[in-house]
DNA sequence: TTTTGAGTTGTTCGA
DNA sequence: GTCGAACAACTCAAA
């Protein structure tokens, strides 16, 4: 502990916020109840090395890179964040002891990893100290959002409608405790980077409202451009509320409401989390466990090392093994592949993007690859495939993305960098590209892939009442 | 309790 | 090239 604030400490009673993903002075609860309550306020971060095994080279970098970002913003008001390292069910219990706190501030996280280490540190405080939990990640926090007879809604559009009609809960004002200024580990963090922190979180939301959110519904699609609000990684580490970005992006215009419905999505998903744990590794419909997905080591390292031989996914693959970024539209492109093409277990392509991923968060992740799977909640036809090609075409119609992320085709003209192997030879030869030497041939075919897919997914399935001795037959053809 | 309409970031086929 | 229907059969929400 540095010099100064013993002797501001010793008059008051003190209060520690532990931040976690909720790295922000405005707009955070935890932060505004403890300012109100206590005359001094310790900012504690915990770095868990049992969590930091989980997080790939981006995010633990970027992590950094935002605790010291809250550094910054807390030294402008006097005070330091104090990092400590290893498992916060002994340290935060033993800074608790050592400074004297009678109470322990934080934003409660949806996934029951994080319930249990929260009430694992209540269970360990000295007597007379207490854990005072808030959400402060969420638009609206998880039970707020409920159908008649109690429950997450289990299709979007029915969330959606209840969540535009809920009102916000208010958040406490704060208050105006010193802050200590004892930095621990903190002064070996390396400098913060300028997209890092509120500063380059707010960056981030008027570069977007000033511009391509008027156009976000037929832009956000769009993988070559930035025609989203990048927000993802700051929405991750909490550098913004998701409540200050539904205020400033208002609901005027039919491109902002459809982009606050992003938010609502996000929300949705940790309330369904929150509810029901076991979709961390259980389909929702427990008929969808039957699936017989394939044992394919080499088909799932070609996918995550980006030679599948189908260029959009091996572009956002390689993008995401370089950057640890990936344009929503890409993942379900990359996750549809993994999934339906290659029949691999959703569970395997869901560990490796929340690891890779800057902003790998269990919920959205497991929700989004359980959409994409058609083991999860929401209406989704299992014969929903997504053809990597037309993909492409349709939104990466120049092959500008491709092109980017996969060198070796760089030579090839336009939209055909989408399907090399159905160019000539002339073509091929041309662009300086030769299948199987310098690019790999697709590791499987697509039409044939797709067919399998849904004949497993139809095996899966439970055999309608009455209908018992239906065989699998082939896909259904209209007209016959 | 029963009924009814809707779901859903898609693909493919044929007119 | 564009368009609409079909895909398969549920489950869910709300009346």
């Amino acid at each position: 502990m540095t010099r100064s604030t013993e002797g501001r400490a010793s008059t008051g009673d003190v209060g520690i916020v532990w931040f976690r993903r909720d790295l922000r002075l405005e707009d955070n609860p935890a932060w505004a109840a403890a300012t109100a309550r206590h005359d001094v306020i310790v900012p504690l971060h915990v770095l868990d090395p049992a969590v930091l095994r989980w997080a790939g080279p981006a995010r633990r970098e970027r992590h950094l890179a935002e605790l010291a970002a809250l550094d910054d913003e807390l030294r402008r008001i006097g005070g330091r964040l104090l990092l400590r390292r290893g498992d916060p069910v002994t340290v935060v219990p033993a800074e608790v002891a050592r400074l004297g706190a009678t109470a322990v501030h934080l934003n409660r996280g949806v996934t029951p990893a994080s319930d249990r280490r929260d009430a694992a540190v209540a269970a360990a405080l000295p007597a007379g100290a207490e854990v005072l939990g808030r959400w402060g990640d969420l638009v609206l926090a998880p039970g707020s959002v409920l159908t008649a007879d109690g429950s997450v809604p289990k299709v979007f559009t029915a969330f959606w409608k209840r969540w535009q009609r809920a009102r916000w809960d208010e958040w406490p004002e704060p208050g105006d405790a010193l802050v200590t200024d004892d930095a621990g580990d903190g002064d070996d963090l390396p400098p913060a980077t300028a997209e890092a922190g509120s500063t380059g979180a707010h960056a981030a939301l008027t570069a977007f409202l000033d511009g391509p959110v008027d156009d976000y519904r037929a832009g956000r699609d769009r993988i070559d451009r930035p025609a989203t609000s990048e927000l993802s990684v700051a929405l991750h580490f909490g550098t913004i509320s998701a409540r200050r970005v539904v205020e400033a992006a208002g609901s005027a215009g039919a491109d902002r409401q459809a982009f606050i419905r992003q938010l609502a999505w996000r929300d949705w998903y940790a309330h369904l989390l929150a509810a029901h744990p076991q979709l961390v590794d259980h389909a929702m419909r427990p008929e969808l466990d039957r699936i017989e997905w394939r044992h394919d080591p080499d088909g799932f390292e070609a996918w995550r090392d980006g030679r599948t031989g189908y260029p959009i996914v091996d572009a956002g693959m390689r993008q995401l093994a370089e950057t640890g970024r990936m344009h929503n539209r890409v993942r379900m492109v990359v996750a549809s592949f993994l999934v339906k093409d290659l029949l691999i277990d959703w569970r395997l392509g869901e560990r490796h993007l929340r690891r890779a991923l800057i902003d790998g968060d269990v919920a959205q992740n497991v929700g989004n690859w359980q959409w994409v799977a058609g083991t999860g909640p929401d209406a989704v036809p299992y014969f929903r495939v997504l053809n990597p090609v037309t993909q492409g075409r349709r939104h990466d119609p120049d092959g500008t993305f491709v092109r980017r992320w996969v060198p070796e085709l760089r030579g090839l003209p336009g939209p055909d960098v989408h399907a090399p192997w159905e160019l000539d030879e002339a073509t091929l030869r041309a662009a300086g590209v030769e299948l199987g030497r310098d690019y790999p041939h697709p590791i499987v075919d697509h039409a044939a892939a797709r067919e399998r897919a849904i004949g497993a997914y139809r095996v899966a399935r439970p055999p309608a009442a009455g209908d018992d001795t239906r065989l699998p037959a082939g896909p259904a053809r209209r007209g016959s």
